[in-house]
DNA sequence: GTGAAAGCGCTAACAC
DNA sequence: GTGTTAGCGCTTTCAC
């Protein structure tokens, strides 16, 4: 059977009391006391009941993370930091995948929410605030990730989507790009919009025409950009941008595989994942977003916890800003 | 103020145990009853509290994973296919990183079992079974994956680890290789182990000279192959086989560096990451070994809750192939 | 310096 | 067909 609290009391001799406060370290107990109960503990064996101890504080030392599709290397480097900080302080990691589906977001906020964690990160992939906002209960601590919303209402922590993309359609626009291609990732989602844009206004403040079949979107996951890059090649684009790492591996091997060479008879500019392999060998023929994904996780876990510890704490909101490796190729 | 059972009851005039009846659909209750709980539910947006229900019920509803480094894709791919069948099985899942520290796997296995989860799945990086065995509380539900101890007493879902390297150093040699050199994962992981013991017997098998020096080890996590790869070049190896998909990207990128082509300077066979981009790129360069890493995550989850279930049922071994992709260059 | 006991929210055995 | 109630294992207030 199991061991439980008042085995140890029955044991040592003592009251039940006394024995959580030696454990919880949480009022004062005489040395030879303590040393009754430890006894005690050793000999049956002891563990003190999580389960039996959250449901008494109210505190589940976990939290939530919704994630859109864990086997990304973006957000699995995410996690990886998140845990870390997480289990630095104590706390456990619950993963939910949703697949970038906004209905599997939906029942795993509300099974989640719902007296498993504490508190919960999310990287939605929802578009609509209001559905999101409703499933969340009042006063429950949330951590936007990676993804916002336009209403203001969540703490977040976010990576700057415009300088960057900026940046590379000016960079392309002055080494002589007529056409520049862009390939976005899933049009609902905060980054995607904040990311076409910056191109749409770098292109207008460049002074190159405005040409909306150079805008494609994938899906943010496996194998979607293929059709797009066709168009874009269709169209006899000079430079493609596109927006999200996954979807640059695959561009970066169907170009390939197509025979077409990067920096020379195309230029690439791109989001990259942090520590992908692939990009070590192409990062010299191309314009690499790298973002901070460490930082990320980090400032994630980090505000999570500051939240559960003061859930009325104001709104804070953090953009972090990728790191821009140019390539070294004149073209 | 939390919303309670005894609100609900109150409001739509019945007893508590109606209302748990109801939600749970554990007796029979009239239409109509279930009617007026159900108005009283949506009136006070009444949730249950989980912490409350797994802490009465015993069951948690959420397995573990213990897992050496969740930013390899291997396990990333392996956390999203188990998650995958746990969530459709209404259970969540907790993630914990070890980094193929022993220590870390010993304070999270004892964190976890303590009532937090009602399973525990563990790609274990400890070497000493009793080490390990000493942690699992008496019958709590555990399932090794893909890596198991020579004492086998509790079930596991393996690769197999013999056959196709076996399989790789006689294709090899058939085509003419005389000195093959290998890298390894972890010297105490019984995958390597494994893995090296077919590199020597098909050694032996294939008549070439037994040579330590050509066995070398990295650490199964980044940044470890370089000096392996340095000697075996030195010694002058016709052919490298490698035991790890993280450490067979840094090889590829580390030849690519050093002006080396794969096939034609030298031979190149390794277990390969599943869906890594990178070997879309070079899989008709080498020889890939894949791993089904989706299976086994499949049947981790099958197992763990099977076990969950059945607590004492016999110890069930399954081991998975691996697909075998040979390069289609002729060297 | 320690003990007694209430009670967290829920489920389920027992009663009618 | 539904209600009453004990109690899961722990923490914490109140009392001495």
């Amino acid at each position: 059977m199991k061991v439980t609290i008042s085995d140890v009391a029955r044991l040592a001799g003592v009251s039940t009391a006394t024995v959580s406060h030696t454990i919880n370290n949480t009022r004062y107990v005489s040395a030879e006391t303590k040393d009754k109960v430890y006894k005690a503990i050793a000999e049956l064996g002891y563990t003190p009941d999580a389960s039996a101890r959250s449901f008494r504080t109210g505190k589940k030392k976990t939290v939530g993370f919704i994630v859109p599709d864990i086997s990304n290397k973006f957000f699995g480097t995410m996690i990886e930091s998140v845990e870390n900080y997480l289990s630095a302080h104590g706390y456990h990691l619950i993963i939910a995948n949703t697949k970038e589906d906004a209905d599997r977001e939906e029942t795993n906020i509300r099974l989640l929410s719902a007296g498993l964690v504490d508190g919960l990160l999310v990287a939605s992939t929802m578009e609509d605030f209001d559905r999101f906002n409703a499933l969340i209960p009042t006063d429950f601590p949330v951590v936007l990730v990676d993804r916002t919303f336009e209403t203001k209402s969540y703490s977040s922590i976010c990576v700057s989507n415009f300088q960057p993309i900026y940046r590379s359609v000016c960079r392309l626009a002055a080494k002589g790009a007529k056409r520049i291609g862009i390939v976005g990732g899933l049009p609902r989602l905060s980054s995607t919009q904040e990311r076409i844009a910056a191109y749409r206004e770098a292109i207008a403040d460049c002074g190159l025409p405005q040409d909306d079949s150079l805008i494609h979107y994938g899906n943010s996951m496996e194998n979607s950009v293929q059709s797009c890059l066709d168009t874009l090649l269709d169209q006899k684009c000079d430079a493609i941008v596109v927006c999200q790492g996954l979807m640059a591996s695959e561009t970066i091997i169907y170009l390939h595989q197509k025979g077409i060479r990067l920096g020379e008879d195309i230029d690439l500019v791109s989001f990259v994942d942090y520590d992908t392999n692939l990009y070590q060998l192409y990062s010299g023929q191309m314009d690499c977003i790298v973002q901070p994904v460490e930082e990320l996780g980090l400032a994630a876990g980090e505000q999570i916890l500051r939240r559960i510890e003061k859930p009325d704490a104001p709104v804070f909101e953090k953009v972090l800003t990728s790191a821009y490796r140019p390539s070294i190729m004149a073209k």
